[in-house]
DNA sequence: TGTGCTCACGTAAGCGTTTACGAAACGAGA
DNA sequence: TCTCGTTTCGTAAACGCTTACGTGAGCACA
């Protein structure tokens, strides 16, 4: 074996040796077999002692892991997962990694793998278009062991192709057939944030909701809406004062100046999200509407600044349910069976500076 | 081959079957031997003709493909990694995926992946302690082509242990020794955010910044003083008035009550971050002080909600240092050559409504 | 008709593990 | 002393690809 030269590249450090009449690329990385040989065993009896599989002494097991540990040897999870089977992947698939509830959830989620031996490959799939690519190319995605959906609705069609992959499929804030999902009460919420201004004393409640805004139906807005309707049907309140605008905090800039401009406007909105409370407020302040006096606003939450606008909210436990989310995924990769666990974790008011009883005229 | 029984576990669809006096579990997935078997070509045929290499006739290329496709058979990415030898993954590295700049960071480097064929593998590190457990079983985590290293500072030890193992690093939001980096003139954005009181006549001007409140330095506060204390020099100000606290909004409610208890409180005050003044902003609105008019504020990210504060501040673009990342990664692997690209996208002053000349008394 | 070249494809040797099975060593019970 | 069960370890066959090299067909040219 003649050197002949030496590459410290970016991808690996390669040695090209005479090889058969030939220049050979070998890869210098220590692999199991030079660990085998400087421990004097073989290959199978490394294996065995760094996997911690039984039927090796641990005398020997010792050795081994100390070798490894000085030679900083770590087994090549590619390998490792060829010959196994499984990835020890799971991926996760979101619309939009930047925004504060998905990196909530992810947070979770990556925190609930945290310590488990699997790792998170992550996807975003922004338009309804790349939806689509994603679940056509899902079969490439032969490499996770399961999938975490957040908050991602998915066409029938898409939901049949999951069921046949044969991948451990997770919903995480949502509702995904019956694969395990972990969400909150919608409806609940809700109820939650109009009692609020019910109890108050408001008579003209509206809200701002985001039904139709999607390209894809999510669930959440007409939940939402449905407890908003029940407790002002109970209350014997009008519940027709409803419009729907975009999510995000513009659609609550929108929607509260579409309300403000009513000939009767309410004294107290529920919006579908923070975000869109935060849009609400920003108007009701630039339109000189006292807050609470004249306006009460109740978000659904708790966003991570809620209280810097000192909203008063329904808080929803978004990071607890990725945590969940990912602990079940472990757990059903462990156990080995399909579990079919319903989490639904519950929402509760958090009272701030927006709402009060109305203003008496 | 006696068909002994089947099973859809969680994992794959396998079959049983008896296979030398033994029950061996074999994978039902379909792999390339079994296409090539369908096509009537071999193996190799396949694998050219799947992964676009040359030597393929395109007649044969085209009835590969078209097979593949109906059987909607994919190459098994580990088997591939591990005989190419190289993983087609980068892991992102960060400290805080729900955070909203890392989270933005983080959908830029996904986008700017996106279409390449990279997966993102994310890795979060909160605290000190992960952080090095991180670095210590980096070794382990053999199966990416690169690391991106979000705002992540670093211990000089790790920097030598990340040199060391021969994979490509980028920076996003920060510096790394010579490693290729994405990120904005900090010094630059805390001159602009100064400036922008300065400019409006403010002549008592504080900051709330955040040195000394992380466990590694991080060199955006220091580099964003740098910039508040060089413009009221030059303006012969006094540049002493600056309170630490930590980056958060409520390091922002704090830094505030502390400038207002002053006996001398300023009447402009730049604020680290968007949200160190989203909470300094609520300190002002909950001590009745006048914003515009008594107290000036001023930020430096242009956060996602900073138009719902009416907050003046200096825009840097994090979603696109995000994607130059992704994109440099990609790059990077491609040509294979270690590139060392330095690359620092401008800030700019976003005049809103929190910014005014100081009241005549 | 022979020579040499190109193109398309097959052969087979890896890549670095896991794991079923066999073998050796050893102690215990008869 | 012989048999038998354990424990510990080695052997070798996968896992599903990529790719260097070999081979034969087809073609142009002398």
């Amino acid at each position: 074996m003649l050197l002949l030269g030496f590459c410290a590249g970016t991808r690996d450090v390669s040695v090209y040796v005479f090889y058969r009449d030939a220049v050979t690329k070998r890869s210098v990385a220590l692999n199991m077999a030079d660990l085998a040989e400087r421990a004097g065993v073989s290959i199978a009896t490394v294996s065995r002692a760094l996997s911690g599989a039984p039927g090796v002494s641990e005398e020997t097991r010792r050795k081994i892991r100390l070798l490894a540990d000085d030679l900083s040897y770590a087994v090549s999870p590619d390998a490792a997962r060829l010959a196994r089977g499984s990835s020890g992947r799971v991926a996760v698939v979101t619309p939009d990694v930047s925004h504060w509830f998905y990196a909530s959830m992810l947070d979770g989620i990556v925190t609930g793998l945290r310590g488990t031996d699997l790792d998170v490959l992550l996807y975003e799939v922004k338009e309804e278009r790349e939806r689509r690519r994603f679940f056509d190319e899902l079969p490439a995605r032969r490499q996770v062991d399961a999938l975490i959906l957040v908050a991602l609705p998915i066409s029938d069609d898409e939901r049949r192709r999951l069921d046949l992959m044969g991948v451990t499929v997770v919903m995480a804030g949502g509702t995904l057939g019956d694969h395990p999902h972990v969400r909150i009460d919608d409806v609940e919420a809700g109820r939650q944030a109009t009692t609020q201004l019910v109890r108050a004393g408001h008579t003209r409640i509206a809200m701002i909701n985001s039904t139709g805004t999607w390209s894809l139906e999510y669930a959440a807005p007409s939940a939402r809406l449905r407890g908003f309707t029940t407790v002002l049907s109970e209350a014997g309140l009008d519940a027709s004062l409803v419009v729907n605008r975009h999510w995000g905090s513009h659609g609550g800039v929108e929607g509260m100046s579409e309300l403000l401009s009513r000939p009767d406007p309410p004294t107290g909105v529920v919006a579908f999200s923070d975000e869109v409370a935060f849009g609400a407020l920003r108007t009701l302040r630039r339109a000189g509407v006292a807050v609470p006096h004249t306006m009460s606003v109740v978000g659904i939450d708790d966003h991570h600044l809620a209280d810097m606008f000192d909203l008063t909210t329904v808080r929803q436990p978004v990071t607890e349910q990725g945590l969940v989310a990912g602990q079940l995924v472990h757990q059903i990769l462990q156990e080995g069976e399909p579990t079919a666990a319903h989490v639904t974790l519950p929402t509760q008011v958090v009272a701030r500076g927006t709402t009060a009883p109305p203003a008496t005229t």
